[in-house]
DNA sequence: AAAATTTGACCTCC
DNA sequence: GGAGGTCAAATTTT
């Protein structure tokens, strides 16, 4: 489904918008702090205009998750998000029933995820508790990674097993800039995020290597919550959108389905494919490695004292509700 | 005591 | 055989 233009114009417009604004402080006193932003914002907008084009010719395929979080609106000028489509590998398994049924099929075991998107957040300072998602996780393992300074941590939704959640998501801090992590998400949360403990939330990825500041926040955040915490706290970057062409906008088009509670992208709803995610989850639960329908999102994030809101999944399907966020 | 984390072993893929 | 991902027992934290 493609985007309606509207949201292309909207984007258009602010652009314009921001480049007034821009042009109207360029002889003031502004800083220049406030100009790069601006600068930063107006790229922004112009760079997800040509990503809904983009999308919009790529046949029906679901934007990348990135593009919804998009903030429309100035954000710090700390914060940063980008979009990186980095097909890790395909993720087309089959669907089997247990693992046993898929060794005598395939001996194989799709233990190797398959990233297939990729979208980069990053904030500026470095602090952790920026990356919470809203959901509970569980860290299952840590490895330490060929060729890079920092380890691996992943972790599984903590109502994995009490709901079925196999959401899982793996952080890892980048070398680059140790303020800096990787947060990918992979498979979908069909936990009930009502049933919740409404506060508390362990979480946040980074909390494990630096235990003080602010975790602890109510979650899922009310996904307006959420929605203005991404605003505040992100920039969109767009960089990278075109080398992996092949893959970018891959997602399952149920994916966008949490993500129009944050930006009104109705558009994406109704897609044809997205309906069965869920009922593989249900089956499949035994086996680790079963999201081979979903999506694979990754975000570069650097943590902030601010809580970062952020949907790790944008398939969820939960019957509850389709954000995936609500209370 | 329960929940969460740590960490070495195990599994699968390349 | 190596790398990455997950399991699960041990340990730590709440």
């Amino acid at each position: 489904m493609d985007p309606p233009s509207v949201y292309i114009v909207n984007e258009l417009k602010q652009g314009v918008e921001l480049a007034m604004h821009l042009k109207s402080i360029l002889s003031s006193e502004s800083s220049s702090e406030t100009k790069q932003i601006l600068i930063q914002e107006i790229i922004s907008s112009y760079d997800r205009a040509i990503l809904m084009v983009n999308w919009g010719d790529s046949g029906g395929q679901t934007a990348p998750l990135a593009l919804a979080l998009a903030p429309s609106t100035l954000s710090q000028p700390e914060s940063s998000v980008s979009i990186n489509e980095t097909p890790r590998s395909h993720e087309f398994d089959q669907p089997f029933h247990n693992q046993q049924e898929e060794k005598v099929l395939t001996k194989k075991r799709k233990t190797m995820p398959t990233w297939q998107d990729q979208i980069r957040i990053s904030t500026d300072n470095g602090l952790e508790g920026n990356t919470d998602d809203g959901y509970s996780w569980r860290k299952y393992g840590q490895k330490t990674i060929l060729g890079a300074k920092f380890p691996r941590s992943y972790y599984r939704c903590t109502y994995r097993h009490a709901q079925n959640c196999m959401a899982r998501k793996q952080v890892q801090r980048t070398d680059e800039d140790p303020t800096v992590f990787d947060i990918s998400y992979k498979g979908q949360h069909t936990c009930n995020p009502t049933t919740k403990p409404s506060a508390q939330q362990p979480e946040s990825p980074e909390k494990h290597e630096i235990k003080h500041n602010n975790q602890q926040r109510p979650l899922p955040p009310k996904s307006g919550e959420m929605l203005s915490n991404l605003k505040e706290n992100l920039r969109v970057n767009t960089l990278d959108l075109d080398d992996t062409s092949p893959c970018a906008f891959s997602f399952p088009s149920a994916s966008f389905e949490t993500i129009e509670n944050y930006h009104d992208f109705n558009f994406l709803q109704g897609s044809p494919s997205g309906s069965n995610y869920f009922t593989e989850w249900g089956n499949d639960f035994q086996h680790y490695d079963d999201s081979n329908l979903s999506g694979m999102i990754s975000t570069t994030a650097s943590a902030t004292n601010s809580p970062l809101a952020f949907p790790a999944d944008p398939q969820d399907f939960s019957p509850f509700n389709n954000s995936g966020f609500l209370i």
